[in-house]
DNA sequence: CACTAAAGTGAAACATGTTTCACTTTGGCT
DNA sequence: AGCCAAAGTGAAACATGTTTCACTTTAGTG
């Protein structure tokens, strides 16, 4: 995450406003910049669209986990509760700015290729500290250096998983808890498979 | 599904075309009544909102995955062969017109809870197809009756790789193959950890 | 056939994302 | 201080999703 220019931050810390108090919606381009006491010309050089402001703002959003993250004692004997405890954690952190949230999804699943980089980047840290979870390493952003393929690939799909359950949540279909829930079940068969692919494979 | 009345489905059939010409962009709603012969104020006596249009779309194309799949031998040998062959034609499907996929993944993902009963009717179809796969039995409508919670959890598991794996190749994370590759992945490590499941808990 | 309610029409109006452009301000350099 | 290029500004214009509404057509009924 780079250092944000000060015009910058306060154009997308003005989205995040109005976007947790009335999601994607009332995030109207000229409010956010008035909020931001920027002219709209400004906002449009820095950012592509309303999507790209509201993918930054996932930037900042992840780096607030990564910090919780950091502090927190990474606790869980085994890979099944470390990994659980880390999408209980992420996803009650997303899910306590639920219009935000959603409005992040939002963005995220629209396919727009010019955000492609930065949605990449996201998956990529989120894929990092999923298998810190698994392996019950303090988190950092550095990632793991010896990360095992199989290891990688569970992470990867957690991730998938996880992301399917948000944007469930995201339209109503199921409840917060139920998204904890599911991760929960994920990571029970994907580490249950991960075990049996290691004692055939490795 | 229900019998689309004829207005109505020239005017989701219209929504199609524009969307594998031009993608969710090039669906604009006065082309679209325009290209259906209607008048725009008809248009949203029966659709609410371009999304409810695209979510229509699906239905549609979901339709025509059920018939290519009821005509079908349903062939392999093995669970995972079966669930893999499932979804190298349901992506293959989907991704044949990769304009109208994109469009109509955007819709789906836009969080509208207006659209949430569609979309669950749509994850129902699809969870029940995954699990008549799973069990090799010839694809219905008819759910099957006897779906143990295991199969069901992990047909929900699938489709949420699935959903998840398309929406990143519709960003340009990743190609068509490679989403492919991923429910292979995905069923390979699911099968196995159910395997176990089952043999600890039935 | 005459009537009525429902459906459709057409055009205008509105809301908001995005672009454009001529002008102004700012920050660094000599 | 004076200058220049880059950044910012403000306002208008444009594109397109959505709403509204007065009028017309259509289909079914007595």
């Amino acid at each position: 995450m780079d250092e944000l220019e000060s015009r910058t931050r306060r154009i997308v810390e003005s989205a995040v406003e109005l976007a947790e108090e009335g999601g994607f919606e009332a995030v109207r381009m000229r409010d956010v910049a008035a909020h931001a006491g920027v002219a709209l010309g400004t906002f449009y050089k820095r950012f592509k669209s309303k999507e790209d402001l509201l993918v930054a703002a996932l930037e900042i959003e992840l780096d607030k986990l990564a910090k919780k993250v950091a502090q927190k004692e990474f606790d869980g004997a085994t890979r099944l509760e470390r990994v659980t405890n880390f999408f209980d954690m992420a996803t009650k952190g997303l899910t306590r700015k639920p219009n935000l949230a959603r409005a992040i999804l939002r963005a995220v699943a629209s396919g727009d290729p010019d955000l492609t980089p930065k949605i990449a980047k996201f998956h990529g840290a989120m894929t990092a500290y999923i298998s810190q979870a698994l392996r019950g390493e303090r988190f950092s952003d550095e990632p793991s250096q010896d990360v095992t393929k199989l290891e990688a690939t569970v992470s990867f799909l957690m991730q998938q998983v996880w992301f399917a359950a948000l944007v469930g949540w995201s339209s109503g279909l199921h409840s917060r808890k139920t998204v904890v829930e599911q991760m929960r079940v994920a990571a029970e068969l994907l580490l249950r498979g991960m075990a049996e692919a290691q004692r055939d494979d490795g």
